[in-house]
DNA sequence: GCTTGAATTTAGACACAACGAAAAATAAAT
DNA sequence: ATTTATTTTTCGTTGTGTCTAAATTCAAGC
């Protein structure tokens, strides 16, 4: 398994080809910042290896083992940044290009023993669950804070967009995950929010409110 | 500076190849297990780059960019193999192969945690020097058991050769770095020692004396 | 059904890193 | 000093992974 083969399963992952939907070599080639011409030498590579089914202008979909795969990886990426962020005091917008490396090291007892030293954590900064060791997805019941009626109170639990501007505006307007939020009104104009958190009350953008994954808690 | 051009400069590095002296081809082919061929090409591109100075026929030798990136990899293998023991109770066997993965790791920020994680070790698993972050090399003062006069005391502080076999047999044999050690007796004939090690007395091939390296204490 | 436009694939090329076989240079032996 | 043996290099080839440009296929629109 090549450093690039792990990539493109991990991206097909994320764009859903897990649930057996066909991804398209553009939507793959834009999300990695490459060209669809370099997506389909790799769709026939993974394919012959089993972790794709891949029918020619039809789009790739991840096979059982090629989701196992990337399910590995993400949980790689995934506990690294946790590691970074709680054993190395790396703010949560620094983590990700340097898990991005990590997350290709070859160990099963490397990154089970990081598991065990953070205390086998279940979700990564972002808020993102962590696959168990065996595969599992601890899917998520959230939504997104855009979508919560009116009045209704929640926690932050996650971001939708990981950039680091995002996440930079999210720290200095001292919006973090584990904050209570309540929807206090909705302006139809723009679809802004006017929001309470932690006993402050704020206007939030819908470009915000439709990033910030909220729990309901009632 | 891609991984292969590191793993040059590392083998070269310890090869001598620091001292301005000439490391043949052969010799870094046979220490990266790879061909001499490749080790030409590879010559003339860290050439190209200014890292080493190569004159064909003649081998190669660091240039002063050429030991400073050498000295950062080592830095970096060094500080991930004591973070693998003392934090993730891996053993002294076991993170050479994967400290050969995370010295690739490209982040200063990173390797900089992990050093004030650790409080800044001097020494590796192995007893081997940590070179500090502006590359300076703290060379070590001791020698090797088999060369230690008789009646001499000292405490076993490194391994020369840190292949498996060799430190599961010091292992199975209870001796470890720190432990204190007395020179008995030499036998003429094989070159074996009788030694006092933490109270018990022990013969030792050899074989294992010049691979043990001692600090003397007086 | 044909045509147009977009998406996808093919084909040829390049950079990297490695290899084996053959040629060249060095070192050793007589 | 010339031959012999060894080391080192050159050259052509392979395998990844990528790209551009050209060709192909697909999906609509008329």
């Amino acid at each position: 398994m090549t450093r690039s083969e792990e990539n493109y399963l991990k991206a097909i992952f994320h764009l859903g080809g897990g649930d057996s939907k066909s991804i398209t070599t553009n939507a793959i080639a834009e999300q990695m910042e490459t060209k669809p011409s370099s997506v389909t030498d790799m769709a026939k590579k993974l394919a012959e290896k089993g972790l794709v089914d891949y029918v020619r202008y039809q789009g790739v979909s991840l096979t059982d083992a090629g989701v196992k795969t990337a399910l590995s990886i993400i949980r790689k990426h995934r506990l690294w940044e946790v590691f970074l962020v709680k054993k190395l005091d790396f703010t949560w917008d620094e983590v990700h290009e340097v898990a991005e490396q990590l997350e290709h090291i070859k160990s099963e007892k490397l990154i089970d023993k990081i598991d065990e030293l953070l205390n086998f954590p279940k979700y990564d900064p972002h808020g993102d669950p962590i696959p168990t060791k065996d595969g599992k997805f601890q899917e998520r019941d959230e939504k997104l804070l855009s979508e919560m009626p009116i009045n209704s109170k929640g926690v932050c639990v996650g971001v939708k967009d990981s950039s680091v501007p995002f996440l930079k505006f999210l720290d200095k307007n001292n919006i973090a995950l584990g904050n209570t939020i309540q929807v206090l009104d909705k302006e139809d104009f723009d679809n802004s929010l006017r929001i309470r958190m932690e006993g402050n009350e704020m206007r939030i953008s819908h470009q915000i409110a439709s990033n910030l994954f909220v729990k309901k808690n009632s």
